[in-house]
DNA sequence: CTAGGAGCTGGAGCCGACTCCAGGTCAACC
DNA sequence: GGTTGACCTGGAGTCGGCTCCAGCTCCTAG
């Protein structure tokens, strides 16, 4: 009595993770969902909070690049329980050489467009001045 | 008097960007390049070290995510010189917003991720310490 | 009872960014 | 002068990751 879950639509799922419905129907073709999906009696997908968990980790290992195969192999082990673990700490640790790598590579590039944006902004500013004091008055 | 500029072929280039040179032919159809490639008179391709340079930044761009169109577009208002500044800032600009949004969300993954590991870290040290113990021996 | 909206399926389509193919040219060395 | 090996071209193919389509079934509200 009142510990009846309540069950979600493949509609609020979508909201809720920000997927789309079309991807949320592709995930789980592709395995990317720790349990099967239940369906209600009309054949439609019913979701719990924990699909959602699991989604919204979904979500962030694919945002930060993690190909699909990993995530599909990642959500295996889950699946798979018990003794997996240390495959499942390894295909992290690779995804976090992967993420760091990431970082390096846009330390690199925010380090190149600060510098950039400091000359064309420092251009700028000379051409106002310039026009200010009639330098280069009216062009 | 040793100022003959020597010249790289493509397959040069392809070494020192670490692009292929499919890629390198590709970008060029694609106008990602400052200026226009020289030719040899057997109609080689003839770059030279600003082409490097500016490939080089190209990489970097790319490297962070930013679309084709978008560093064609940069690259056009390069070509173009004066007066472009502003808008070269505003495209630098943009693109650093989206870097900086990728770095949230790689360190949000990495947050996640580090957590993960400690969890199965944990779960692996427990097993050795129960199977050394005897708590679980023999499996 | 009917109109609308959300869901269902299998399969096709799309997009970005390469990547490769076939068939040919050219320069250099043996 | 023949054989490599790097280069050339236009166009086709690939890959990952969605995204959409057609044609159907439900459920609910009016």
């Amino acid at each position: 009595m009142s510990g009846v879950v309540p069950g979600l639509s493949i509609g609020e799922v979508a909201e809720r993770t920000g997927l789309s419905v079309h991807t949320l129907r592709f995930y789980e073709r592709e395995g990317i969902l720790a349990n099967p999906v239940r369906r209600d009696p009309g054949g439609r997908r019913v979701y719990h909070e924990d699909d959602v968990d699991w989604l919204t980790v979904c979500v962030i290992l694919r945002g930060s690049g993690m190909p699909l195969p990993a995530v599909r192999r990642y959500t295996e082990l889950v699946r798979a329980g018990g003794g997996t673990e240390a495959e499942r700490l390894a295909l992290l640790q690779e995804h976090r050489g992967r993420v760091m790598d990431q970082m390096d590579q846009l330390q690199k590039c925010l380090d190149l467009i600060n510098f950039k944006v400091g000359v064309y902004e420092d251009a700028l500013d000379q051409l106002a001045v310039s026009s200010a004091t009639g330098t280069d008055a009216g062009r």
